[in-house]
DNA sequence: CTATTAACTGACCGGTCGGCCAATAATAAT
DNA sequence: ATTATTATTGGCCGACCGGTCAGTTAATAG
């Protein structure tokens, strides 16, 4: 509805203290990221095809036709909710590569920062649960996903001269297994838990899970101390 | 359309040898796997909300109401596809893992045959893709996925016992990361092949994955030789 | 041959979809 | 103060959605 000074006084009443600062007679700015929040809610849960703009629109408390305004289409939509969410994600993912020291135990790290990060964004994991299903030809990774495996390519590759990881490994492929083992297992993670009996607790299925697939992929992938070479 | 003697000959045209049996005038069976096949191209694709039945009975050539009067609704219809396809999977599946004989390759084995066949058959990396985004509160393992796990969760305690896997690994975490290595590869192909510099060819880069992540999986889940306990 | 059942068709329903448009109101520019 | 701009609204459009229904036609049981 929002109706501006039709009939309510300006600020007329005193419940919303910080809306009236924060939502101003008219804020582009702010309808914008209202309209990107329920959007990003509403396709993360659906998925994009069965997320109507009316439902966005709804959730936001604006018009339809609004959406149309400053978004233009259904699919420029999604795309701009796409393009921000990934924006945090590699900005965040840059972030932590790049402070991460290359100590003895930088990929043991990266595994288990990795782990924590899918572990509290679980929005994450279903994003790249749609991009996925997306029509496969549509499908092309973006310049900053490309910008971070180099960086990791760059610093296993330093590993590998160093002698900490095992040089018969492309670096590459490393990665891959290093992103594969968190993001597997919270992509299945409500079947696993509807596997399981439940005699155990949550949490301490995750950390179970964490410690023996670090097991696995850090002694898979660390130099033998026999190494002939 | 599908006009069956009203204007056109019984056996019109000779191009449909085979159709001449197998399509008879009617056909139930026939139609019901017309109409699954078709929902199962369509819905791979594009995924259930973005798949019309119209759509499939355009794809089918029969009747969207023959559809309705086949499977009941479009939810039904989804079900009855994933159904077919599940029963496939888990057959087969059932099949290699019992036939395996427990050798002191078993996991190898394994983990290769399993690349291998999501190499074959796309379809069902896709078909997973699309159970992950489900609704999550929808989201339930079936019996004979929980069935092969435990079949699977059996030999690797076997092997265990003998001494040919680390005993300080839950199985069943075994298995996760023996499926997620293959699954996650195939999952994020096009993404995958959209990043490499396209210097080398696809089929050549499958296999040098493949062999990276039996080098990471197996001698991760491998006993070491100097095991103390 | 007849009656019953079931496969199958075409027309139609209310509802929702994405998107467009003219009108209006608040803001920014002059 | 006047103008230009743009954020915002409600109404409207044709298309398509999933689903129903009455009727027709083929297979089948008696």
């Amino acid at each position: 509805m929002a109706i501006y000074l039709s009939d309510t006084p300006p600020k007329a009443s005193p419940e919303e203290e910080e809306s009236a600062d924060l939502r101003r007679r008219r804020d582009p700015e702010a309808t914008r990221k209202a309209i990107l929040d329920a959007a990003e809610d509403l396709f993360t849960c659906h998925g994009p095809a069965a997320t109507s703009i009316s439902q966005v629109a709804r959730r936001a408390e604006v018009t339809k036709s609004l959406i149309h305004h400053h978004f233009g289409s259904k699919e420029e939509l999604w795309q701009a909710v796409q393009d921000r969410h990934f924006k945090e994600y590699f900005d965040l993912q840059m972030q932590l590569l790049e402070q991460s020291e290359s100590t003895e135990t930088l990929l043991e790290e990266s595994l288990v920062a990795y782990f924590r990060f899918l572990q509290n964004d679980p929005k994450s994991v279903r994003f790249m649960g749609w991009r996925f299903v997306e029509e496969e030809d549509s499908q092309c990774a973006a310049d900053p996903e490309k910008q971070l495996f180099e960086i990791g390519i760059r610093k296993i590759q330093e590993a590998q001269e160093e002698g900490r990881i095992r040089r018969d490994l492309e670096p590459f492929f490393i990665i891959k297994t290093l992103i594969a083992l968190p993001f597997s297992w919270f992509q299945s993670h409500c079947l696993t838990l509807s596997m399981v009996d439940s005699e155990i607790d949550g949490p301490s299925l995750d950390e179970r899970y964490l410690r023996d697939m670090v097991k696995i992929f850090f002694e898979g992938v660390r130099a033998p101390r026999d190494e002939t070479e």
